[in-house]
DNA sequence: CTGAAAGCGCTTACAG
DNA sequence: CTGAAAGCGCTTACAG
């Protein structure tokens, strides 16, 4: 069963072919398939029946070389793929920017790269003008590669950046430490005073504001901000970051966790202990992703609008590409959607 | 903070350049950057020296217009979002098709669809010469515009076709039946008697495959085989499976579960129920993936090389857009991992 | 082993 | 509103 493959392309037609067909020069058809408004209606029509007719599709090789515009943005996630995958999140964010990119003419490139940065191959890639623009998501402090790219391309990030002094980036974000607060909040109504926190990765700036959040209330309210464990989003480190918390103290008697995954990963930890949720233990996550709704205790949590996010990103980016004015930050709301766990 | 994009992009150096530099024609330029053997190497080393010097990156445009390749690679999954990034398994395959193109010159183009068939957008622009092939990772039954593609450009699917004989596929795939069959032998072994299964999707063949490789153990070994409900390999549905399966018999002592994602439902609905695992009932999963090892109880489940499955995919296209041959099927192996659910 | 020349399929000033 | 012509940056026979 060895065969090697024959593909039968028929040549497909091109735009001398439409022209041809309608009678008119290849300009025109050019315009026609561009939209441009100075041709005559009945031109228009007697090329797009042509089209219709050939079945004509534009060479994007031949239009990107003439035109310098490459009509591909570039999705760079720089997360192993478990960790990208593991994450209901990112799966709305990536169908948000599918959605808001369905009705627009650009195609979408995914770049996986590691933690730190992309490789030399992608590096390259970006750099050397195959994409007219790109959306990173979930960056570090130690991607300094992106202030490169932000100088090159425009550049649309998926939560405030790092070092916003380095470069002056566009981005899309909830504000964390908001709805950190707010959760943190709830939790003290809910009459806990011993409140521990699962933070998220030290390097990354959402986690961070959601940390401040948590601090910044419980401090207002004359409540200890010693508990805190670091985990790095993923349902195991939010096991282990419990663990320590539960060894540290055993009589806390509520958690703000900065993800869903985390939380999930603590709730499974307090189970195995034997501790009751709310009863002894009151578990409030970040996100409201899908899975929040899967667990035993359905958690509470702070909703992020993640495919709106992911929506807007690939919004703000085609705008910049049209040369549109944009908005340096768009936030979006969060707000608090209370279950079981809190 | 309203700002229009300003990209100062310094205009790329291009062949001409490299070529003065080098003093060499660009034909050779060519050849080097596409590593004929037919230049003397100290020619070679002079036109690379110019292309280090000038830090020169092909035009992909340029190159893709004249040799009529694009270098591009579509990755197309006829899922939801939520659904592909829920699964660990997609992970594990996208992981290993991005490792296998690293050293390639190839792109990955991800194409999101819905499970029916692709949008008239994305069709037109697989259709449309705009990638040299394409790697189609759980495709359903009803998905015949992949014949049609599969017709046009080389393909390589992820499991085995749901009909053959309507085109000569290549594809990647473990052996289903044996796997499950694997799982089911165990189960029997363990002493269980009343043996279910929770199916996968009835529209894609490797689901299908692995019912009747429980199917034909059970009956071999003279075991009823009317325990069936299905799923479609998200967690939530195996919770559902496993609910229908213990109101269907409260006596059941087995269970074959076609993905680990149901497996973990039906766990948790287990453990919901005061039901021991594996003390009462027995429970083996498929796939062998990360969340395998997250629950409680840890799963015992069939282990199939998914990483390597991506990989091999992807390698595979490679051979084929090189023209070279190309077995149809490749199968991997699977192997059995006992850990604590049976 | 190397170069001059044609051509890939578009877009875009430039005239008219 | 429309067309002729140049040009985007490469590859690839064709000569030599």
């Amino acid at each position: 069963m060895i065969a090697a493959h024959h593909a039968t392309r028929r040549a497909a037609p091109t735009l001398e072919a439409v022209a041809a067909a309608a009678g008119v020069s290849r300009s025109t058809v050019s315009r026609v398939v561009n939209g441009s408004t100075q041709v005559r209606p009945g031109v228009v029509d007697a090329v797009n029946a042509a089209i219709e007719k050939l079945d004509y599709v534009p060479n994007r090789a031949a239009r990107s070389l003439a035109s310098r515009h490459t009509m591909a943005i570039a999705l760079i996630v720089p997360e192993e793929a478990a960790r990208f995958f593991g994450d209901p999140f990112f799966a709305a964010i990536v169908q948000g920017i599918t959605r808001a990119l369905e009705s627009s003419d650009y195609v979408l490139n995914l770049q996986l790269a590691s933690r730190t940065s992309p490789s030399v191959k992608t590096k390259k890639y970006l750099l050397g003008g195959n994409v007219d623009g790109a959306i990173v998501v979930s960056h570090h402090s130690d991607t300094e590669f992106f202030s490169e790219l932000d100088a090159t391309i425009p550049v649309v990030f998926g939560g405030r950046p790092f070092h916003p002094e380095q470069h002056s980036n566009y981005f899309v974000d909830v504000d964390n430490a908001a709805g950190a607060a707010q959760a943190t909040r709830h939790l003290i109504d809910r009459g806990r005073r011993r409140i521990a926190t699962i933070a998220g990765p030290a390097d990354m700036q959402a986690p961070i504001d959601r940390t401040t959040g948590w601090q910044d209330t419980l401090g207002g309210a004359g409540i200890a901000t010693d508990l805190i464990a670091h985990g790095d989003f993923t349902l195991a480190s939010g096991a282990s970051a419990m663990r320590e918390l539960l060894d540290r103290d055993p009589r806390l008697d509520g958690v703000f966790v900065a993800s869903d995954m985390m939380a999930i990963g603590a709730l499974s930890v307090l189970r195995e202990r034997g501790i009751a949720v709310p009863g002894q233990v009151s578990v409030v996550g970040f996100d409201d992703s899908p899975a929040a709704t899967s667990t035993d205790v359905k958690l509470t949590t702070v909703h992020q609008p993640s495919t709106e996010m992911g929506m807007r990103m690939a919004q703000n980016l085609l705008a910049l590409l049209r040369g549109d004015p944009v908005e340096r930050e768009s936030i979006l709301p969060t707000s608090l959607v209370v279950r079981d766990s809190a």
